[in-house]
DNA sequence: CGGCATCCGATCAGATACTG
DNA sequence: CAGTATCTGATCGGATGCCG
């Protein structure tokens, strides 16, 4: 951060470009497409590898194992490891992880309420592309 | 106070793979890089194209074009033109799209609160991993 | 069981040039 | 000023095979 800012007071609702890079960034991480499913299938507690695999559904081992490696890097999950026959490791959300949810759940609900919106949106928004007043003009 | 930490506080914020997919979705489309900045930036009001651009620095027309489309068809903003000469092109947000900053503004004051701790998370597992400490070898 | 390495296609994203 | 189009490199992401 840089001081010395005379551009405005102590106005808290300012968004700065620094600001928003900051979000940006954080968004990038937990925005990721798995993140964000495998940070909410660990609300219930600790999961092993192939349980979250099988629980998300969908995922590559590959995306699984960057996505964790994000998240534990981040701080946001811990990896334990049992050196039994046959090995287990398992997985578990951070105090910082579990801090996440709320603000996660609350966009969630977000989407989860103006879903039918976007939807609509998205609808007309094709709809009004594809078919502006020629009969028979329909590109998909 | 709570005698059990287990309970479910009889609400319904069960994550269903289903719900979890919705979420996943949105954030898909707002965790975007540029989307979040773009939203952000329109928080004053409407603004041009290449002032959308200038205020955000480091995206391209490319990319700012391909985001606008994209908030466009979710119809997160508006996009209005001025056939004049030269041309001029205003994108404002909705009121889908400024519904949005406050769970945008959570989860921005979120990162912002805990971004020391995630670059500490950071560099602790970086160095960790790069540079074994002497007297703890307490890897693997 | 957990995880890494490799190959390979699909998509992303920047730079550039051109149009109305 | 506000786009569109194209080329190119970078990254994403799945499938497979191997190892501890």
């Amino acid at each position: 951060m840089e001081p010395g800012h005379s551009d405005d007071t102590a106005a808290d609702h300012v968004h700065r470009p620094s600001d928003c890079r900051v979000v940006g960034t954080v968004l990038a991480r937990i925005g990721d497409k798995w993140s964000i499913l495998v940070v909410m299938t660990l609300t219930d507690g600790p999961r092993r590898f192939n349980e979250l695999k099988r629980l998300i559904g969908g995922i590559s081992q590959r995306m699984l194992t960057f996505t964790l490696r994000g998240l534990e890097r981040d701080g946001l999950v811990t990896r334990t490891v049992t050196p039994t026959i046959p090995p287990r490791v398992d997985y578990e959300l951070t105090a910082l992880g579990r801090s996440l949810q709320a603000p996660v759940q609350a966009l969630g609900a977000w989407a989860f309420a103006n879903l039918p919106a976007i939807q609509h949106a998205r609808a007309r928004f094709d709809g009004v592309d594809a078919a502006p007043e020629t009969g028979e003009a329909q590109v998909q």
